[in-house]
Formats: C-alpha cells, sequence, structure tokens
DNA sequence: TTAAATGCAAACTATTTGCACGTAA
DNA sequence: TTACGTGCAAATAGTTTGCATTTAA
C-alpha cells in the first residue's frame, strides 16, 4: 500500500535525516513514495518534471544517492542493465512478471523459514532477498 | 566444485547445441567452466586471451550470447553494474560478500521450503532465486 | 562453397564527474 | 553569508551494432 505522507510529514523525515531540502529532492522522494512500481531514474525525471522542469537528470542521479546513502530509499538491481529504486525501504522480496516486467513486492513473511545458520564454507549470512519470477495477474 | 571438462567433452556438448565451434567461443565456454567465480565480461576477456590474443571483446559478447541462448551458460546479476557470467545452469542460489564482493554458489536444497502457490495478488511463481549477503571465510 | 562468426570502430545507454552558478538555512 | 546543491556538458563504463573480412563445416 502507498504510504499516505503529505509534503509535511515528507520535510519531517528528510529533515531527520540531515538532509537540506531543495524542490529536487523533494520531489524525487515524494514521488518516490506515492508510487510503487520500482521507477527507473529515467521515469523519475520524467514523471517529476511531467508538468514544469523541476529537476536535471544529474540532480535526480544525486538526490537519488543522498536518499540512499541516509536509507530513506534502496536500490532494487533485478534482470535489465537498469537501476529501480524503491521507498519502501522495509525488508522485503520482489515478484518480476517475465512477460511485462512489472515488479510486485512480496511481504517479509513469505519467506521466513531459512535457517541462514547453515551455510556451507564458513559462510556468515546477513541478510537475504528473494525474487521471484512468473505471470502477474493480467499476463497469465 | 569445478566440473572436470577436457576438451572433447566440451566440443562434444557445444556441437550438441548445434553451435558452430570457433575458438573464440571455445575459449570462453572453457574459461566458464573451469572457474567459479562468476566472472564479468572483461574478466573472460583477460583470461582468455592471457598468453596469446584469441578473441576481441566483440566475440567474447557474441559467444556469451549465443551460450546463453542455447542456455550453456547464465547470467548472474548481483549488487553492480556489471553482469556475471555462470557454467553452472542447474538451479541454485548465491552469496555475495558484502566486504570483499566473492561470490558462491549456494545449494538450491539450501532453500527448499517455500510455497510459491500461496502469492498474493493473483501471482503466477514460475521459479525463484535467494542472494544471500554476509562475509565469507577469509572476510569475517 | 557459403552461411555464419570475427574484429574493429562507432554508437548507445546508464551513470559519474567537473565546474560555474544559484540557493537553503 | 556560505557551505552545499544544481545544471549543463563532458567523461566513463558496460554493452550493442554495422560492416568488411575470415572461417567452420
Amino acid at each position: 500500500m502507498p504510504k499516505s505522507s503529505n509534503a509535511t510529514e515528507i520535510r519531517e523525515v528528510m529533515k531527520n535525516e540531515g538532509l537540506r531540502i531543495t524542490p529536487q529532492r523533494f520531489a524525487v522522494y515524494a514521488n518516490l513514495l506515492r508510487r510503487e512500481d520500482h521507477p527507473t531514474v529515467e521515469q523519475i525525471l520524467e514523471d517529476v518534471n511531467a508538468d514544469i522542469p523541476i529537476a536535471s537528470k544529474a540532480s535526480v542521479y544525486s538526490a537519488l544517492t543522498i536518499l540512499r546513502e541516509v536509507n530513506l530509499v534502496r536500490e532494487v538491481l533485478l534482470d535489465e542493465g537498469v537501476t529501480r529504486y524503491d521507498a519502501n525501504v522495509n525488508p522485503h522480496h520482489h515478484f518480476v512478471c517475465s512477460d511485462c516486467g512489472a515488479i510486485h513486492d512480496l511481504a517479509w513473511e513469505t519467506f521466513n523459514c531459512f535457517d541462514l545458520s547453515q551455510l556451507s564454507d564458513g559462510l556468515q549470512a546477513e541478510s537475504y532477498e528473494v525474487t521471484v519470477k512468473g505471470l502477474c495477474q493480467s499476463c497469465q
């Protein structure tokens, strides 16, 4: 479900992380909060500049970089050569439609039966993430 | 464990897939079969040309593309912006060391407790893959 | 013999960087 | 006021493509 954040709340969150609030950063973060489709930089750029041009590509990159550093957004790397972004930083997994490419979040609890203490070769696990591929509802 | 394939066996496998066997393709596939470190194109290129130059970058790309098409190798996408390749096409998972970046294969059976029929939103799962992050033995 | 692969260089895409100018605090 | 962010354009990295030449079968 999309987080219902108003402008004031968003500003508050950013301020709490010590971020200087510029129109560009605000637009990028607000945009990511309002959508669930794990957009690419290009998509964020288009969306943010839809009405009036507000941010350059370089600024979107820089906004995303700093938002990632303070852990307000995270990267999602799936099967292409493009980085996608997600304002949902809670642990969760991903479903990718092998037909249309749409990405859906899967609740963390979907896969919680692992015993990570049992890995081979003395590997010490810290976290894990599951990517499921298949067909989304509209592509079946 | 590295597959112990001799030249004749490798040729046989490639021929079975209907591939024309060129020195470049052979070198790329043999190289991938002999290593387990999920190399990038750059690394394959260096390794294959270590003694005498045998393949151009374009040929390595094209060899990998066709080997992927016939399912003799697969791409591995992890946390960077680089594609890595793997001659192990059996289902398995990956462990990535968050310190040195080394990649280890994890046996499929490590995570086999999923009920994929129970996904939300009418999603129809076909496959899944787990990526574990942590510290490898030498980085602990 | 010939359809298909190679190698080079140029093109392309995603991302990063340098620097003059602008602005949030 | 000023340290920090923005925007542009140029640089870089990874990958793809076009085309003339070579080669596996």
